[in-house]
This record gives C-alpha cells, sequence and structure tokens, in this order.
DNA sequence: ATGACACGTAAGACGTGA
C-alpha cells in the first residue's frame, strides 16, 4: 500500500500536473493539501477519471485538502480538528481506507511571527496534538501525513541560520513537533533516511530548486501499528521540476500489506 | 533589510504563502 502527500499549491492551477503524477507513479491513498478551491469547484470528474475516489474539503481562496483513494472510496470520519467551533479553515480531513485511519492536514504557516498568525498556528499545534494523543492511544493503524508547515531539525533546511526567526522553525514549532514524536508517533521518511538530506518544499524565487535550497515541511507520522509495515518512503523531487509545478513536491510512503 | 514567484480573486492590484 502506497500512502502520498502532495501540496498542490491550488487544485485546479496543478490539474494537469496531479494527473500526470497519478498516471505514473499511481499511488493508493494521497492527501491534497491547499486545494484553494471552493467545495463546488473541485475537479471530482477528472480525478475519477484517472481511477480515484475522493472525498474532500474546500475553500474559496485558502487552504482545503482532499483524500484520493484509488478504486475505492475513503470512508469520512471527520472535516474538522475537533477543539475550536470557531475555526473556519479547511485544514483537516480524516478517513479511514482499508481499515488504516488517514490524517490529511494542512497546518497553518504561520508567519509573522510573532502575531495572531503564529498564535493561531501554535493553537492549532495545542488541539493537533490533544486529537494526535487520542488516536495513538487507540492502539489503531493511524497514518497523519499532510504539510505540517514546521522544519523539524537544523538537518531539514539548506541554511538553518537563515530561518530562525520564521514561523516554520521557531522553537516553538520544533518543540510541537517533538511533543508529538514523544506521544510514540515516528517520522517516517527521517526513521527510513536518518542522515540524508531530504527536502519537500522549494520557493519559486531565486531559482531554489535549480540549488536544491529547500525544505523538510511535508510530513508523514506513524501510529507504532504502522511502523512495523514501513517498507519505504521518499520525495517525488522530479515532479518539483516540471512545468506549472507546485512549490512543494509529492512525498510517499509504502506499506507492507 | 528587501524582494524575487505563483495562486485566487476579480478585473488592478492585493492578500497570502513559506
Amino acid at each position: 500500500m502506497k500512502i502520498a502527500t502532495y501540496n498542490v499549491n491550488g487544485i485546479n492551477a496543478r490539474l494537469p500536473v496531479l494527473l500526470r503524477w497519478l498516471k505514473e507513479t499511481t499511488p493508493d491513498v494521497v492527501c491534497l493539501q491547499e486545494l484553494k478551491a471552493p467545495q463546488e469547484k473541485f475537479p471530482e470528474a477528472e480525478i475519477k477519471e484517472a481511477g480515484y475516489q475522493a472525498i474532500w474539503n474546500g475553500q474559496k481562496s485558502w487552504n482545503g485538502v482532499a483524500i484520493l483513494a484509488r478504486n475505492e472510496q475513503p470512508r469520512e470520519i471527520r472535516r474538522e480538528l475537533p477543539g475550536d467551533v470557531e475555526d473556519t479553515h479547511s485544514r483537516y480531513l480524516e478517513a479511514t481506507v482499508n481499515g488504516m485511519l488517514i490524517g490529511c492536514l494542512y497546518l497553518p504557516n504561520g508567519n509573522p511571527a510573532p502575531g495572531p498568525k503564529f498564535d493561531y498556528k501554535l493553537a492549532w499545534l495545542e488541539r493537533f496534538k490533544t486529537h494526535a494523543a487520542e488516536l495513538i492511544a487507540s492502539g489503531k493503524p493511524v497514518v497523519l501525513t499532510g504539510d505540517y508547515n514546521i522544519i523539524p531539525t537544523e538537518a531539514d533546511v539548506y541554511k538553518p541560520e537563515r530561518w530562525f526567526d520564521d514561523a516554520l522553525f521557531r522553537p516553538e514549532s520544533r518543540a510541537a513537533y517533538q511533543e508529538l514524536l514523544a506521544q510514540g508517533w515516528t517520522d517516517a521518511l527521517r526513521k527510513l533516511h536518518p542522515d540524508k538530506a531530504i527536502y519537500t518544499y522549494w520557493d519559486y524565487f531565486r531559482n531554489a530548486f535549480g540549488r536544491n535550497a529547500g525544505l523538510r515541511i511535508d510530513h508523514f507520522l506513524l501510529s507504532p501499528a504502522v511502523v512495523t509495515k514501513l517498507k519505504a518512503g521518499g520525495v517525488d523531487q522530479f515532479v518539483r521540476g516540471w512545468e506549472k509545478s507546485s512549490d512543494h513536491a509529492p512525498v510517499w510512503i509504502e506499506l507492507a500489506d
């Protein structure tokens, strides 16, 4: 079973790239973030034509998440992160596919920090930690994947000193990520490649991709029942080099059946 | 310190992203 995550930065702007990537790599489950499309503008027909059934949580202009499954209908569990009825951002979607619980998340960016946007990020992280603790306590196989907007360590950024004051790398953000790991979650890509420089995002400016000036901010956190099945994982970096690419690349893991 | 690029919205810049 291959599970992938991809921040598309606009599902309709990215549709040709998305369909090409699906066709070439045929993941079984796909979590998408930054749809940047309202619920009714999701390209359901094209996705279905590609062999995927989908659930999605759209929003006009910003945010938006989706879960796709190949030849299968994802069974929706929830479309909101619990803990704040006032939160209107479409940033979380949860479903079961093949008995596996999949959480698809688009964590707030949080810049500029400090400020209200950073406060929102930290509050979202608190809610996420609470929910993650409940999920891991269930003992079920759970995969929490998406754009975390957190650079976990200095090994996950091309030039750490440039990012110390950024919301993605500030101590509060990194500490929250470590607290998730302390709950018992495993960072799948880091476990598979402990010493490798792995990036999942390269900004559009200054030829960042050509210089490999990247960040690792899209992650897979696995519950213990899933870690035992982990066979492989990586970044489809070649997709970032395509015409009209997102600034993120798809990330994937392969699990034993 | 700034801005470069891309997206959506909406019809010209502007807010946002990371």
